[in-house]
DNA sequence: CTCCCGATAT
DNA sequence: ATATCAGGAG
């Protein structure tokens, strides 16, 4: 039952970006969930550089409660909030570590309760570490599937809700990096190029900018 | 709502 | 100089 306009949304994102998958690094879950916490307000980039060496000593909780916060906090300065991201991190290392036999929940609810993880992060590890249906929604989801008139939610949840009813849910995660890729490199926040957009005809940008 | 916060683009 | 970047907590 999937509406005209989001099956041309879909068909055609999928024709601009063939690969869906998230531009992170990782080898395992917990590093997935590592690298998706340190990515807030920064750019995967910037992460990729930052955990190609962490990741070098990191591979399960233990790792980071034995290099400690300090070090932690240093190797990440570079990513911005980092004094947040280090105490949560160690936080997070010591939870896993005692309650849950160093493994990463996989349900949406435990993911919740770890400090640092909200919403978005808890949806990613859900949906691209375990490959269990969700939907993130992160700055450029929120942004492009309100230009798109997918959603007028205020929230990202509310949006995330919105797309979910919209899309069928074996589709949810490559629509998900694909928006993202979309709104990175046409949809941008700044500068948008309009003129290669796919989708003028739906576009809300005056009414959802405000 | 404010704060956390460095790197990059405009 | 200002906006934005795979957000979340108080």
């Amino acid at each position: 039952m999937t509406g005209k306009k989001a099956h041309k949304i879909a068909a055609e994102l999928e024709k601009l970006f063939p690969v869906a998958k998230t531009e992170l690094n990782f080898q395992n879950i917990f590093q997935l969930l590592v690298a998706v916490v340190l990515s807030a307000q920064s750019t995967d980039r910037q992460v990729n550089k930052v955990t190609e060496k962490l990741f070098l000593f990191v591979k399960e909780p233990r790792d980071l409660l034995d290099m400690g916060e300090e070090e932690l906090s240093r190797q990440i300065r570079s990513l911005g909030l980092y004094r947040n991201k280090a105490r949560n991190l160690i936080k997070i290392a010591e939870i896993l570590d005692r309650e849950y036999h160093g493994q990463v929940p996989d349900s949406f609810a435990e993911l919740l309760k770890l400090p640092g993880v909200g919403p978005k992060t808890a949806e990613v590890i859900v949906g691209v570490g375990f490959n269990k249906p969700s939907f993130p929604v992160d700055t450029h989801v929120f942004r492009v599937a309100r230009r798109l008139g997918l959603s007028k939610a205020r929230t990202p949840e509310g949006v995330s809700f919105d797309l979910k009813k919209i899309f069928p849910p074996n589709s949810w995660i490559d629509l998900h990096h694909r928006l993202i890729f979309f709104g990175r490199r046409i949809c941008k926040a700044q500068k948008p190029s309009c003129n290669i957009c796919p989708f003028p005809e739906f576009c809300q940008k005056e009414e959802s900018d405000v």
